[in-house]
Parts: C-alpha cells; sequence; structure tokens
RNA sequence: GGGACGUUAGCUCAGUUGGCAGAGCAGCGGACUUUUAAUCCGCGGGUCGGGGGUUCGAGGCCCUCACGUCCCA
C-alpha cells in the first residue's frame, strides 16, 4: 500500500465511522449566514470589545485547510477560496460528540461552522465554534499548505486543486471576470447589442484558420466549429442592428503555445457608419478604462517591464514599421519583386502564395514585428491579405485595418468592413485561387454571405479583442494556459492517471 | 517538426565522482486551553515517469517511449 493509499483509507475509515454515528457525510444543504472572506470583509475592523457587546453568533461554511491543534484547544482555518477565517474551537464550549466529530475531521473536510464571533488573545478574529457539522468529506490529502500546488501540469489538469491552494490562480479568473463583465458593460453603455451567432458553421468564414471539422448524424452533414463569428455578426448590421457584439469561443486548428489555444475566447463588435479610425480611438478607451477600474493604474508590468498605457498609442503603417522598425530600405517594400530579392537576402523562407501582400507581411513579421512592444497600432494591411478589409481610397493595395500589438502580442484585429458585394466576390476568388495553390488558410466562399451585402450593409468598422491574451496583460500571466480554466492538454496514457485505486475499490 | 530542460513520498524539494533513497509539510501514535508555516516526543510512508542497455553495482551514464515546460520553425 502506498502513502497515498494509506492516507485515502484512513480517511475512508474516518467518514465510515462518522456515518456509523448517524450524521449525514454528505447533507444536502447547510443554511448559512456568511462566508469566511465575508465574514472577514464585514468584521475585521470590530475590536474586541465592539465583538463582545455585539455577540454575533454566525453559521458559516468552508473547507478547512490547517489545524492548529493544541489539546483541548483546536485553531483551524475555514477558507472559502478567497480568504480564511479562524475557528476557534474548545472542548468545553461543545457537546461531546462535536468534539468527537472535531477529532475525526480532515485537512481539506468542509464544514459548517455555528458560534459566537469573537477576536483572539493575539487579535486574530475568529468564530468560536460550538457547533460543527460536516457538508463534505475529503478523501484526498491537500497540497502542501505553504508551497501550494506548483506543479504546472498539475495545476493546468487538476485545477480545482489550484484553485484551492493558489490564491493567485483565484485573482487570474476574477480578473478575467471582471475584464468581460467591464467590456459588456462599456457596449451596453453605447448602445451595443449582444448577440450570439453559430458555433457549428457549415462554412468556417471569417478569419485566416484552420478549422476543426465535426459531423452532424441527422442532417448527414459535416459542420465547421467556427473560428470566428465575423460574417454572421455583420449579416446582423444588414438585418439592421448598427451596433452588435459577440463574447464567446473561437476554434483555430493549429498549434499551441504560450499564446495559442486551440479554443479561445473573442470579443467582436461591428459599429455602423463608422471607420477604423473611430475603432482606434474606441479601442483606447475600452482598454485604459479597464485597467483603471480593474487595475486602477495604466501601467501594466509585462514580463519584468512596465508597459504604459498612456494614450495616445503609437500608429505605424505595416509598410512603415517595416521600413522605420524592421531596418529596410524603403524602396524594397514598393514591389513583390524587390521583396522577393529582400527575402532571399535575408535567408527568410517565402510564403507560398507570393502576392504582393503576402511577402511584405512576410518581411514585416520577420524584421518589425518583435519591435512592437506596444500599446501599439500596426495599420493598413495589404489587401490580399484582408480579404474582409476595405481598402484605401488613395492606394488599393492596402486597407483600412489595424492590429493592436500590447506586449508584443497581437491583440486585437479591426477593419473598415468591406461592403461592395462585388468587390468581396472578387476577394472570395482570390481566396480560392491561393487556396488551391496551396494556402490551407486562405478564407472559403460564403455566397450566402454575398448575398447578404447584396442587400446593402451600412459602412462600418469592426473589430476583435482577444479577451485571453488581454487576460494575460492584466495578470502578468506569462502564458495563455494560466487564464484559461481547463487548457488543452494531451489526456494521460492508459495507467499513467493516478487514479488506479479506485478501480480496484469498485470489488 | 527540431532543440534545451524537467519528471524522486500525497505536496514542495534535496540527492556530491556511479557505492545503504533523504528533508520539510501532510499522515499515524502521544503531550499540550490563545495558536496562526503552533511547539515537543515517537513512528510509518518510494514502480526514483515507463521500457531496454552499460556496469560487480544505476536516482545519477547510454538508448528509447510517454507526459510536461520553454525556445525555434
Amino acid at each position: 500500500m502506498s502513502e497515498l493509499d494509506v492516507q485515502i483509507a484512513n480517511r475512508r475509515q474516518k467518514r465510515d465511522e462518522i456515518a456509523a454515528a448517524g450524521v449525514s457525510v454528505y447533507p444536502h444543504r447547510f443554511e448559512f449566514d456568511l462566508e469566511p472572506s465575508v465574514v472577514k470583509a464585514k468584521y475585521d475592523d470590530l475590536s474586541i470589545e465592539e465583538l463582545e457587546e455585539k455577540a454575533l453568533r454566525l453559521r458559516v461554511p468552508g473547507r478547512i485547510t490547517a489545524f492548529r491543534k493544541q489539546g483541548k484547544l483546536v485553531f483551524a482555518d475555514l477558507h472559502d477560496g478567497k480568504d480564511r477565517l479562524q475557528l476557534f474551537l474548545r472542548k468545553n464550549a461543545m457537546s461531546e460528540q462535536t468534539w468527537e466529530l472535531l477529532l475525526q475531521l480532515d485537512l481539506g473536510d468542509v464544514v459548517g461552522v455555528e458560534g459566537q464571533l469573537m477576536r483572539t488573545r493575539m487579535g486574530e478574529l475568529s468564530l468560536a465554534g460550538d457547533r460543527i457539522t460536516i457538508l463534505a468529506k475529503a478523501l484526498r490529502p491537500l497540497p502542501e499548505k505553504w508551497s501550494g500546488l506548483k506543479d504546472v501540469e498539475l495545476r493546468y489538469r487538476q485545477r480545482y486543486l489550484d484553485l484551492m491552494s493558489n490564491t493567485d490562480s483565484r485573482r487570474v479568473f476574477e480578473t478575467r471576470a471582471r475584464i468581460i463583465s467591464g467590456i459588456r458593460s462599456f457596449l451596453d453603455a453605447r448602445g451595443f447589442l449582444e448577440v450570439e451567432t453559430p458555433m457549428m458553421q457549415a462554412i468556417a468564414g471569417g478569419a485566416a484558420a484552420r478549422p476543426f471539422v465535426t459531423h452532424h448524424n441527422a442532417l448527414g452533414i459535416d459542420l465547421y466549429l467556427r473560428v470566428a463569428p465575423e460574417l454572421y455578426l455583420k449579416r446582423l448590421l444588414v438585418g439592421g442592428i448598427p451596433r452588435v457584439y459577440e463574447i464567446n469561443r473561437n476554434f483555430r486548428n493549429e498549434g499551441i503555445s504560450v499564446q495559442h489555444n486551440p479554443e479561445f475566447t473573442m470579443l467582436e463588435f461591428y459599429w455602423a457608419y463608422v471607420d477604423y479610425r473611430q475603432l482606434m480611438d474606441l479601442t483606447e478607451e475600452l482598454i485604459t478604462g479597464l485597467a483603471e477600474d480593474i487595475l486602477g493604474t495604466t501601467t501594466l508590468s509585462w514580463k519584468g517591464e512596465e508597459l504604459s498605457l498612456e494614450r495616445p498609442w503609437k500608429r505605424y503603417s505595416m509598410k512603415q514599421a517595416t521600413v522605420e522598425l524592421g531596418g529596410v530600405e524603403p524602396a524594397a517594400v514598393e514591389s513583390e519583386e524587390r521583396l522577393l530579392a529582400e527575402l532571399h537576402a535575408r535567408k527568410l523562407e517565402v510564403p507560398k502564395a507570393r502576392t504582393y501582400g503576402h511577402l511584405l507581411a512576410a518581411l514585416f513579421e520577420a524584421t518589425a514585428e518583435d519591435e512592437l512592444r506596444g500599446p501599439v497600432f500596426l495599420t493598413d494591411h495589404p489587401t490580399d491579405i484582408s480579404p474582409l478589409s476595405k481598402q484605401k481610397p488613395d492606394d488599393p493595395r492596402f486597407t483600412e485595418r489595424f492590429e493592436l500589438y500590447l506586449g508584443g502580442m497581437e491583440i486585437a484585429n479591426a477593419f473598415s468592413e468591406l461592403n461592395d458585394p462585388d468587390v468581396q466576390t472578387q476577394r472570395f476568388r482570390e481566396q480560392m485561387l491561393a487556396r488551391e495553390a496551396g494556402d490551407d488558410e486562405a478564407h472559403q466562399v460564403d455566397h450566402d454571405y454575398v448575398r447578404a451585402l447584396e442587400f446593402g450593409m451600412p459602412p462600418a468598422g469592426g473589430e476583435g479583442i482577444g479577451i485571453d491574451r488581454l487576460t494575460m496583460l492584466f495578470t502578468g500571466s506569462p502564458s495563455i494556459r494560466d487564464v484559461i480554466l481547463f487548457p488543452l492538454l494531451r489526456p494521460l496514457p492508459e495507467g499513467q492517471t493516478g487514479d488506479e485505486w479506485m478501480v480496484e475499490s469498485e470489488d
């Protein structure tokens, strides 16, 4: 029997002993007044005398995370995931049965405690408990109380243990929730309507990405998990909803890295009658506002550096960035031939689709992208890599588009939306050709979307903002896995799940 | 896909040149009515990620597989 098996067996035995005394170890409910962190927040400023005077009796539920046993007096910590409340448990303050139950409790057990709120000699706010109700028995030992759970693989695979033992982890997900609700308030206040559009789509459009394929049995058709909600949201512009947004998951069948998870959360919004310039202003306002509200500052600390969100943010066109930040000669970004020569000279990989736009983008990525520490708007992307964007009036090789870079990461992508159905058809054709030329990220053609445009879509600006990456920046998390509760990991092979004993205990 | 690093008790980690596998916490037994990483006395706990090889002898060296982390593509 391993050490773990011994501990589990001990806990099971204690559970059975408690149950044998006629007590339910898994009761259905517990009538409670306040949770530990709320008690702490509400009463921690009261003095010993004030607490004595109030003589507050409270019923408080939580998980036991520490014992300090001292003979006929037991101190324990009751935790609710946010904060702990000390329990002050004296033998002669409770019934014999309650004292017996207390001695049978283990670290990790979920209990409800009733007693009077007081302060100890050392001044700690404590609940002097006289009644204890077991609410759930923990059959497995908790991670170490001081170091917490550090093993990153376990933290992702068993996030509940991470949340239980690392308060910082809880804080990350609270910040994430505040970002999302902050975005909702911001957009709702400006008259945007939140909607939900299909995640299973017959045509995976709206972004250059490989989709996941699934199958609908009753209809007998393959469906794609959406790579973006874009084409549906713009159908809503056609339908007469002038300000619309969606916050939800996108799925891209691509590699996993510190910045990429196959499913990720995106805000996408569309605003009729404006162009990408107003979107840049709105983006600055949204993100600095979120930082002020949530972090109380517009200076982020990111990878050991300070990142100031002070407005206005820098703007570089892709061509300009390649020249000014990438150190490329101005003449070299003006033609396909010169770009190709430059890529060869720098021994860089040449993209499969050798169009002007793809070549410029490749050179930009190789020379200048890493220099965009941010906040920087990278603007005016080539037309042939931006099939849904409107061209610049003065130079049709480029579009009215921007990407926001923050901390070296691409956070947002936006453009003045292409609303000419015939131009859109032409762009889709070019994407088909690119696909045939081997670019399997090229957009699929969506005829119904073009038909929608034929009914007239108002000019509009549209933008997507990556919620996961924004959360990384706000919480100083270097990996996207730290801001996704259950990131995708390869399943453990048979026999390495650590649960073999459960199979044995079935007989 | 390539490279570097990691995987030792439930958890956090040591383990020197290849020579008896360790500590703290947690667990078990005992003492203790104001502790808070409680303290004190005692005890138990290992598929050193899996497999193969070299060697008198492998946690440590070699090969291989798995999982993870980071970097590169």
